[in-house]
DNA sequence: AGTCATCATGTACAATTTACACAATGATTT
DNA sequence: AAATCATTGTGTAAATTGTACATGATGACT
């Protein structure tokens, strides 16, 4: 089915595997609110995920490593495999053809890729937005507020998102969307926010603090409107015996 | 960092995508115990999963689908995407060589590849095990004793087991591995056999009964050595409704 | 000094999960 | 025909977990 299927290189002239690609969905938290990093392509108003080949000479745990490196600046990262999108027509090829030509050379564009789909939880204050030589603009969004993407990207986010639900349903996974110190209330904002549900404030305290994994400050943090909120921190080797087996986790 | 790498064909002429290929891990359950389809490579004692390449001309999923129906002759299937496999060095190359050159031909040999891994759940007496052209033996082997398999098919197996007790123990699973009409009993050694752990006969049954996915019926299964089990059947509307979103359920 | 939004906290009730033992069955043996 | 034996089927009480809910304390701002 595809017509063309020259050698693909990438762009450091490293040879990368052909028809397959690796998307990122990037999730940040900020203002109460979950936030997923796009990008926007050069001389357009479309944006799309993060996303990169898989070079020969790397894991693909390493590609996605690196392409959540050079969009964030980030190398301590949770991250995470969540599906393998491999239908025929996972978007309409000519549209996107005609929307990039541009930017993209179509001799060199297969008729069919496959995209693997790892998400990653950052710390917003951290990173520093970098687009790639495709695009010329690299942005959080509100999750909510998230327009049409190209190719299947919406589908993806929608996939990455409803993973990240699951797991937060049997494992804390609020690590990296936090700053090292936080409060109470913004961890279970940062709950509801990935939840898209109202959660108690006395019965979410207890179940935190009954698993253990954080540790209570004598601290607090000032210079807000209203009464300091206490600070907290996560038990890094309680948090990790917790996480035990499955997945990626960089720290 | 790959040597060749040829336009790959495969059996119908029909065109593949390269470097890229598909694994099932085929559960069954009988007489007690989790059953796993394994195939022997011609000419060898070496075992393997099953599977296979992905045509440029079907979804991922239907190449799954299509691997299965290969293998099994079933084309009523429950099967979930659960992991993608893209270590540099998933296994020693060098070594497979050795072993199966005399089945595979060296020069089209990627040096490296990817694999999209799918676990299934059949009926274990409906299944007619076929082998492929590489293969001349396909059985079920008892989980606890399966051997030291070709590739990185042990940790492959590993995975999708971990990863169909997570779902084992949010969502009814057990449709697909018993027949029609099953007893208890039957169904609750096929969680033990999942979960690996021993289940109060007595809570089950409630739990199963509450949640009010399977029917009593006026029938007992006769012919066993003791008293004579009642029969039960899924509720098959209440079963989807359960299953509600998430993941690919072929019926 | 007063106002105001936010933070911190405990108890009672409901729901769920866990632990646990014995009588009934029916094929097999004596 | 009676006894044996492995297996099936069933209920209750205790413990645990989850849920609902309201008020006083704080500290910046006016």
């Amino acid at each position: 089915m595809p017509k063309k299927r020259p050698s693909n290189k990438d762009f450091d002239n490293e040879e990368v595997f052909p028809q397959l690609s690796l998307d990122c969905v990037i999730f940040g938290f900020n203002d109460g609110t979950l936030k997923v990093l796009l990008l926007k392509w050069k001389g357009t108003e479309y944006w799309s995920l993060p996303g990169g080949l898989i070079r020969q000479s790397e894991d693909i745990d390493n590609a996605a490593i690196r392409i959540l490196q050079e969009r964030t600046g980030l190398g301590q990262i949770f991250l995470r495999q969540f599906h393998t999108f491999g239908k025929i027509e996972r978007y309409d090829n000519q549209k996107i053809i005609s929307k990039l030509s541009h930017v993209i050379d179509p001799e060199s564009w297969y008729d069919r890729a496959i995209s693997i789909g790892y998400y990653a939880l950052v710390d917003y204050a951290e990173v520093f937005p970098n687009p790639d030589q495709f695009t010329d603009e690299c942005q959080w969004w509100i999750l909510e507020e998230v327009p049409e993407l190209l190719f299947d990207h919406n589908e993806i986010l929608k996939k990455a998102l409803h993973s990240l639900r699951l797991e937060l349903s049997y494992q804390p996974v609020g690590y990296n969307l936090l700053s090292e110190k936080f409060t109470m209330p913004e961890m279970m904002r940062m709950y509801e926010a990935i939840l898209g549900s109202k959660i108690d404030p006395r019965n979410f305290q207890k179940k935190i603090l009954n698993s253990g994994i954080v540790i209570k400050l004598n601290e607090v943090k000032k210079g807000l409107a209203h009464k300091s909120p206490n600070l907290y921190m996560f038990d890094k080797v309680k948090y990790q015996q917790i996480l035990e087996g499955g997945g990626l986790f960089i720290i």
